[in-house]
DNA sequence: GCCGTTTTCGGCCCGACTGTTTTCAGTCG
């Protein structure tokens, strides 16, 4: 999939031309086009071939040409021209939180600067401060801006950004001036991935909410402080912005926050068309300037003539146009969730016994789980001989015995071999009820011989889900090489289920992903691939792919009982 | 560069903050 690659030259782009100070809105232009080709949820060599570009928002004629131009020669002249006369140190210097076009233009000229280290070097040595625009605050900030980009790590997952703000929010709530606290930004649209914290509240009394927020035990360090908003670096290098805001604007102030921009780009154009204007104070009546909306979220949405858009729904992947007809899904809910359809118990390298799982599981008001251990071909990770499978489901007979209204699932992670084969027996499989297949090694194999590697597992009539399909680990590992399309129709038509991997770093299918198999008429099934009893709370961010992908409870298998779920999965 | 139940040309979301300015440019979300 090219997707990724023609995004990222598109963005390139739009920087290139924002250091020529070439014209915003065209800029603008490649932005959301970029957005919009990551958005899609499949290959654009695919919508290419099938002359859909211009069908892509935001994909006009001319861009349209030059994807074409790349899919067919690898480059895109425009994209080459570009870069050989943008200097990179300017790029570079862009990456300074605070550094923008005009002023890495700026330093790129004066002092002829190649890199950030050298630009650091002479801020320090005072040679910044005096040139035209610029002063000593200008060269301090510079400074501060260096430092955080050093210390700032890209991204943190999902689960860092979850425990990051479970560790500041209750904190905050306990302050007598705050009225009202949530989590905006990305974190509450539950993204993979997030850069930072936001957080909005209500109070009285602003001041006293701004003193106790940067004197947090956590912060290490205050970037500003001021009366509606601050914002604070934790020990770990996490950046955490708190807002207050009035109560009679505190629903426009959160889906201001919570975004996405394109999301509120997208609502303010709509507002526009009927005599609005929305911003984070409200929604306003364009003549006589009044405000009709802004207490909650609900009453914003209302004023547009929209449903309730849920956050995580909020990245402008069509949910705007859907809420205005009405017709939002009912996006699956925690308590739709009545199983954990990936669990590694200490049979293979699991922590935990099946009977502690079992606990655990109960107290989650599950009604089943899935104890899935790895296979033989799996020996670093501890799996099973047929002999030993053999042990394990015995125990798991035993215990289902003394249980009543819960059952434990057996179950088995197995081994999608180089050809495509198991490395159990049918005889062996078919012994389980629920069969995970999945691939270990060899994920930089090319794209035919990956794809048809889990064509042909899936092919077999024993397994029902497929594990983590693309094999990813943010951060370690991208995907695979795989003809995605080709797997959500053979999972359609061969009735496996594909899993989304709740493990933190893996969410594999991922939001996008995850859509598009369920529109291909693939099932879904979440499984935390807990490992530790910590870990079945996985769960959640499973759940978050599952609403981000737009999927009801009729499109999970965990929403299934346990009866409903092993006649389901039957092939 | 895209886009069109107000348009094929003339728009394109909206506001805050900061610093360096005497009215605004740059940057950010």
């Amino acid at each position: 999939m090219k997707n990724a690659d023609i995004a990222h030259l598109f963005e390139s782009i739009a920087y290139f031309l924002e250091v020529k100070d070439d014209n915003p809105f065209k800029i603008r232009a490649y932005r959301t086009a970029a957005l919009s080709i990551k958005n899609l949820g499949e290959a654009i060599e695919a919508v290419a071939a099938e002359g859909r570009l211009e069908e892509i928002p935001g994909v006009g004629k001319d861009l349209a040409a030059k994807i074409m131009e790349f899919l067919a020669t690898g480059t895109m002249k425009h994209y080459e021209e570009l870069k050989t006369e943008t200097p990179e140190a300017v790029i570079d210097m862009m990456s300074v939180p605070g550094l923008g076009p005009k002023t890495a233009m700026l330093l790129y000229d004066k002092l002829k600067i190649r890199n950030i280290d050298e630009l650091e070097r002479k801020a320090k040595a005072h040679k910044v401060s005096g040139l035209p625009g610029i002063g000593d605050k200008t060269e301090e900030n510079i400074l501060k801006g260096i430092s955080l980009v050093k210390r700032r790590a890209g991204t943190m997952t999902l689960k860092e950004a979850l425990d990051a703000a479970r560790d500041i929010i209750p904190r905050m709530k306990k302050l007598a001036a705050v009225k009202r606290i949530d989590a905006a930004g990305s974190l509450r649209r539950m993204k993979e991935a997030v850069r930072d914290i936001d957080i909005l509240t209500v109070s009285k009394d602003p001041s006293s909410v701004m003193d106790a927020f940067v004197r947090l035990p956590m912060a290490k360090e205050v970037i500003s402080k001021g009366n509606t908003k601050s914002e604070i670096v934790r020990d770990d290098g996490v950046q955490v912005d708190l807002r207050v805001v009035e109560p009679e604007s505190y629903g426009a102030a959160l889906v201001y926050f919570t975004g996405s921009k394109a999301h509120n780009v997208h609502i303010r154009q709509l507002a526009k068309k009927i005599g609005l204007k929305v911003n984070e104070y409200g929604v306003f009546r364009m003549k006589d300037g009044r405000r009709i909306a802004g207490r909650s979220e609900e009453e914003v949405d209302g004023a547009l003539k929209m449903a309730f858009v849920p956050p995580e729904l909020r990245e402008d992947r069509g949910e705007v146009d859907v809420a205005l007809e009405g017709k939002l899904p009912r996006l699956v809910d925690k308590r739709d969730i009545k199983g954990d359809l990936h669990v590694h118990s200490a049979w293979s390298d699991g922590d935990s016994q099946i009977e502690e799982i079992v606990r655990a599981c109960i107290k989650k008001a599950y009604r089943y789980v899935v104890i899935a251990d790895h296979s033989k071909g799996l020996k670093v990770a501890g799996g099973l001989s047929e002999k030993e499978a053999r042990s394990k489901l015995k125990e798991i007979k035993t215990i289902n015995g003394k249980l009543k209204g819960f059952r434990i699932l057996s179950g088995a992670e197995v081994e999608i071999a180089e050809d495509g084969s198991i490395d159990y027996s049918d005889d062996v499989l078919k012994s389980f009820d629920i069969v995970i297949a999945a691939i270990h090694s060899g994920f930089k194999q090319p794209k035919e011989k990956l794809t048809r590697r889990i064509l042909r597992a899936m092919d077999n009539r024993y397994v029902h889900i497929i594990a983590h399909p693309t094999g990813r680990h943010m951060g370690v590992r991208d995907p695979g090489d795989i003809d995605l399309e080709a797997v959500f129709r053979n999972a359609a038509a061969t009735n496996t289920a594909l899993e989304i991997n709740a493990y933190p770093e893996r969410l594999d299918l991922n939001d996008i992903n995850a859509r598009a198999a369920r529109d291909a008429g693939a099932k879904i099934a979440i499984g935390t691939d807990a490992h530790t009893m910590e870990h079945l709370d996985s769960m959640e961010l499973g759940l978050a792919v599952a609403r981000r992908a737009w999927l009801t409870k009729g499109d999970l298998l965990n929403a299934l009982s346990p009866d409903e779920l092993l006649k389901s999965v039957r092939k």
